[in-house]
RNA sequence: GGGCAGGUACCCAAGCGGCCAAAGGGGGCAGACUGUAAAUCUGCUGGCUUAUGUCUUCCAAGGUUCGAAUCCUUGCCUGCCCA
């Protein structure tokens, strides 16, 4: 294990808070003396199988623990997912299977362990314990903590102010989260700013069950690629890890020029100074490229980098388009035509034929590279010859009249 | 248990018998501008054979009416006050 100051610049380096300090570095120094590495946890909701960037920031600083030698716990919280982190808008969730938690469970393997060491990692689902829990004992539970405190979290306060909804089970959440530090022992928890209540709660928990408290710290929440809200799912402005390579570039190149620093700052170990000095789009690029690399490989990063600069900076027509269309007779009108709504239609990638004639006369789609604004237009196509699609800024498409 | 206020399109929110596929904002999409950005400006934003046509929408089910998102009844859901 590493020298404490050392341990301590990298376990602080982008953290927001750490609660205690002095509780860390008292924490570190015994971990060293004892040979004894520290329990490190961070708890992830089995919902969301889909790991997007907004999580690796948490999962980078598990890694940073990792490095350092300690021990890694990443939890699923199985049985904290039936709740439903009160955080944002309430909608009761759906109790999962044991099936599905599984299945999420494998997914979250695959992902994270492309950031985190899979020997050295421990996996825990809270409901090893917490199925267990009896009614009496989730009363004896609930019984460590006052209301009045509860209702300091700025969400439930937000929400009783405003006479929005509070289910009296959200308050079961922090408990159980707490009470996971509590049976993993924990040593330190991580968390989004966003998850500071919650932390604390482990640590007064703890103490209550005559533990030494956790040490709390949190990290920046991740902007989506919006620049504003959260990064999220249920929001939309979310990079997955799993997103295809070409795609995942797309939305890393759409981000703004500020979000992009941010983004450097949290989501890579580049040096800020040398990101900042180069060409903003140039910048974005290899932050994009940076990015697909660590999910998808090294020949996919540099790949997906070809193909945006040829689909975008050159404005050519992709290799790869989205679909490939085949159009048979029966498609024709008299074997001979089609409306140009149907042709868009047809290739799958709008949603309704209302858009299509939309998209046409906003000047959204065009063929060959020229522009196709009447939406009454019914086009003959060529047997044999290949027509390029181009549908609104991002969407190609190959049509093809197959020879009768 | 009693009283009151609400439930409107992806989200927020106006409408309170016909002029309502339903104002406004957000979001989204497209166009212009660019560095495929962001910001800005403009337009669009239920479906369908695109028609000054038609079908399905305003929590749910019934009802009143020539006609209902709008009125009535019941139910479900949410918040507040009183007990």
């Amino acid at each position: 294990m590493n020298a404490i100051n050392e341990q301590l610049e990298m376990i602080q380096r982008g953290a927001v808070e750490v609660i205690q300090q002095v509780e860390l570095e008292a924490k570190l120094k015994r971990a060293v003396s004892e040979h004894r590495p520290l329990r490190v946890k961070a708890g992830f909701d089995p919902t969301a199988p889909d790991l997007h960037l907004g999580h690796t920031v948490l999962i980078h600083k598990l890694k940073h623990f990792q490095d350092l030698g300690h021990q890694v716990i990443f939890l699923i919280g199985d049985f904290t997912g039936m709740i439903g982190d009160p955080t944002g808008v309430s909608e009761t969730r759906k109790a999962l299977t044991k099936e599905q938690v599984l299945d999420n469970a494998k997914t979250y393997q695959r992902q994270i362990f492309k950031i985190l060491d899979p020997a050295k990692t421990l996996i825990e689902f809270n409901s090893r314990w917490m199925k267990e829990m009896s009614a009496e004992g989730l009363i004896q539970l609930a019984a460590h903590y006052r209301m009045a405190r509860m209702m300091e979290r700025d969400d439930f306060h937000k929400r009783y102010q405003e006479q929005k909804p509070i289910s009296v089970h959200e308050f079961l959440y922090p408990l159980v989260q707490g009470y996971d530090s509590v049976v993993l022992k924990a040593d330190v928890e991580l968390g989004g700013t966003d998850q500071k209540f919650n932390l604390l709660v482990g640590r007064e928990l703890q103490r209550d069950y005559g533990q030494e408290s956790q040490v709390v710290i949190t990290m920046p929440l991740l902007e989506g690629t919006d620049g504003v809200k959260k990064m999220s799912k249920s929001v939309g402005n979310y990079i997955a890890l799993e997103d295809k390579p070409g795609e995942m570039f797309g939305k890393v190149m759409s981000i703004s020029d500020t979000l992009m620093h941010r983004y450097y700052e949290l989501l890579t170990t580049e040096d800020l100074g040398r990101a900042k000095a180069l060409h903003p789009m140039e910048a974005k690029q290899a932050l994009a490229q940076l990015i697909v690399e660590r999910y998808h490989g090294t020949e996919a990063g540099q790949q997906a980098r070809a193909e945006f600069q040829q689909k975008f900076q050159e404005r050519e027509f992709p290799e790869n388009p989205d679909v490939r269309l085949q159009l048979a007779s029966q498609d024709l009108r008299e074997g001979q035509t089609i409306g140009l709504v149907d042709l868009v239609a047809k290739t799958g990638l709008i949603p309704s034929k209302s858009e299509a004639r939309r998209l046409i006369i906003q000047g959204g789609v065009e063929i060959d590279g020229q522009k196709q604004s009447d939406a009454n237009a019914a086009l003959t196509l060529t047997e044999g010859k290949q027509y390029r699609l181009k549908i609104g800024r991002r969407k190609f498409a190959i049509v093809e009249r197959q020879s009768s």
